[in-house]
RNA sequence: CGGGGUGUAGCGCAGCUUGGUAGCGCGUCUCGUUCGGGACGAGAAGGUCGCAGGUUCAAAUCCUGUCACCCCGACCA
């Protein structure tokens, strides 16, 4: 009787910290990342601080990332921020894909520039005309490089880490000699992506090619990875363009190969942004608050020392801290004063972080210590001489049951639709993905996003026949495509 | 760019209808007691009411304009 009315006053008490899921998802997100002290709001619409806490995130997703990329045989290198007007215009379609949403700079002190420059919305055209000048042959290639830069995009409409008017990312840009071997790269790094989102960030991914309607303005072919967060709306994590021989043509890239003869070369660009960090909360963060993969989790310990001022217990916290730091793990111990344990719990949970570790004078008693864990709040006491194995161990189960949850969740999420009702229904009533089939045709798609809201999220490789038809004109179908109303 | 909403102390809000000494909760600071799931007592500090005009003896409150931010759509990572 009374332990039920407890659970209900407490229980008020959270949800009066962040509003609930199910009742308004957009504003518990804004409550997450603001509470969790991840980003706060700029001064400049569309921009946003990204604070400690949170950028610890993006340099683990950096580091995690980087590391894949020069293990591929990838080199970091920076191209400026300002990019010449002439140069953006060289590429019809880019162009015309990115226009609408670039800032110009036209003056530097009090003169007017000869030409207008453009503050970056992505780096192709810079790079391009930076690699003309340095291929000549077929031994200058491949070029593998990535940069890790901000980007400027004067969007409309604006959400921190989903979409900022100025967003932190990597833009990978390769050369080759051959179609096959660009062709090769791009399907590389998406690889990567899909194995780091999954074993790195706990989100499973579908991965395929987007229509051309979807595709990066100039590329050849765009791969991708789509994400489903728990609202049942998909979030486009990654995409790797084969942009063929589309800028080597305007920007001059050719080499002399091997046969005496001057070739255009082939290319690739690849990205990944602070958007991850999006999805991050998106896909795992609960009633509590933000629920973050071990592997990214600024901290991924917090010792929480109960009776603090009793004697020995801060002493011995101090000493199991010691033992967790020393073995590599990201671990923090919360030795204010001014809180009660409680507080910090809550706090702790709040920010996401993958295991609590408590120690109090009955646990230094007894020689051990208590570990939470963050996703399903299982509680153990392990031995003192135990702890540094019983956290990796936790840490692993961790990331297993998040990756586990959200693969549900997007199961749950993915339907089937053989016709155009079915579709319907799927997409309005119960969200998420929808496989269909589809004919391949523009119009298809751009009537099938006026009347539902959806748009093609990608061809999958995974491709199923469901049907014989297109789900909207009837007429033969080419693709099993996922459909889904997207971020 | 359309629709909606909000600007009052660090945060969350009340006050505005009916103009008259700017308030509440949390947080912050000091002291003491507490500490295994959001502790308690006593004391203290903190606000050009988004901005600019106007009406008035008097404006947070009424009028006009303006700016910013948030949310939902159309366009995009």
């Amino acid at each position: 009787m009374k332990g039920a009315w407890c659970m209900e006053k407490k229980q008020q008490e959270f949800v009066t910290y962040i509003t609930p899921r199910e009742e308004d998802f957009s504003q518990w997100y804004t409550d997450v990342i603001l509470k969790a002290d991840l980003v706060d709001y700029a001064p400049v619409k569309g921009c946003m601080v990204i604070k400690p806490y949170g950028y610890a995130i993006w340099e683990n997703i950096q580091k995690e990332l980087d590391e894949r990329f020069k293990a591929t045989g990838h080199k970091n290198a920076y191209f400026p921020l300002f990019i010449p007007e002439s140069l953006l215009r060289k590429e019809a379609e880019h162009v015309e894909g990115f226009a609408p949403e670039v800032a110009w700079v036209t003056r530097g002190g009090s003169e007017e520039l000869a030409e207008p420059l453009v503050v970056r919305p992505t780096s192709e055209t810079i790079i391009c005309a930076m690699y003309a000048k340095w291929v000549q042959s077929y031994r200058d290639l491949p070029i593998l490089y990535n940069q890790w830069c901000n980007v400027v995009r004067w969007e409309k409409s604006t959400r921190p880490f989903l979409r900022t008017a100025e967003f932190l990312w990597q833009e990978g840009h390769t050369v080759h000699a051959t179609e096959e071997e660009a062709e090769e790269e791009t399907l590389k790094i998406l690889g990567i992506y899909k194995e780091f989102a999954e074993n790195v960030l706990a989100i499973p991914v579908v991965v395929g090619r987007k229509s051309e309607k979807e595709k990066f303005a100039g590329a050849l072919r765009t791969y991708t990875m789509e994400a489903m967060m728990q609202d049942g709306k998909a979030l486009q994590a990654g995409t790797s363009h084969n942009l063929g021989q589309h800028f080597a043509k305007v920007f001059d890239i050719q080499y002399l190969d091997k046969d005496g003869q001057l070739k255009y070369a082939w290319q690739t660009s690849w990205g990944v942004s602070t958007r991850l960090i999006g999805a991050i909360i998106m896909v795992h963060g609960d009633e509590r608050g933000l629920v973050l993969p071990p592997k990214v989790a600024p901290v991924q310990v917090i010792i929480v020392p109960i009776a603090i001022h009793k004697e020995g217990v801060l002493d011995k916290a101090r000493e199991v801290y010691r033992q967790i730091a020393d073995a590599g793990i990201r671990v923090e111990i919360d030795e204010r004063d001014t809180q009660t344990p409680g507080w910090k719990f809550n706090e702790w949970e709040l920010k996401g972080v993958p295991v609590r570790l408590e120690i109090g004078p009955k646990d230094i008693e007894k020689n051990q210590v208590v570990l939470v864990r963050r996703d399903n709040f299982e509680k153990v006491s392990v031995p003192m001489d135990n702890v540094v194995q019983a956290i990796n161990d936790m840490l692993v189960e961790v990331h297993k049951g998040i990756y586990n949850k959200a693969l549900k969740m997007r199961e749950n999420f993915t339907h089937v639709a053989r016709n155009f009702d079915e579709f319907k229904e799927a997409i309005e009533v119960k969200k998420g993905f929808v496989k269909a089939m589809w004919c391949g045709e523009r119009e298809c798609e751009d009537n099938i996003k006026a009347e539902t809201g959806a748009t093609t999220r990608c061809i999958p490789f995974e491709q199923e026949h469901i049907d014989d038809h297109c789900v909207y004109c009837r007429r033969p179908a080419k693709h099993m495509v996922y459909f889904a109303r997207a971020y």
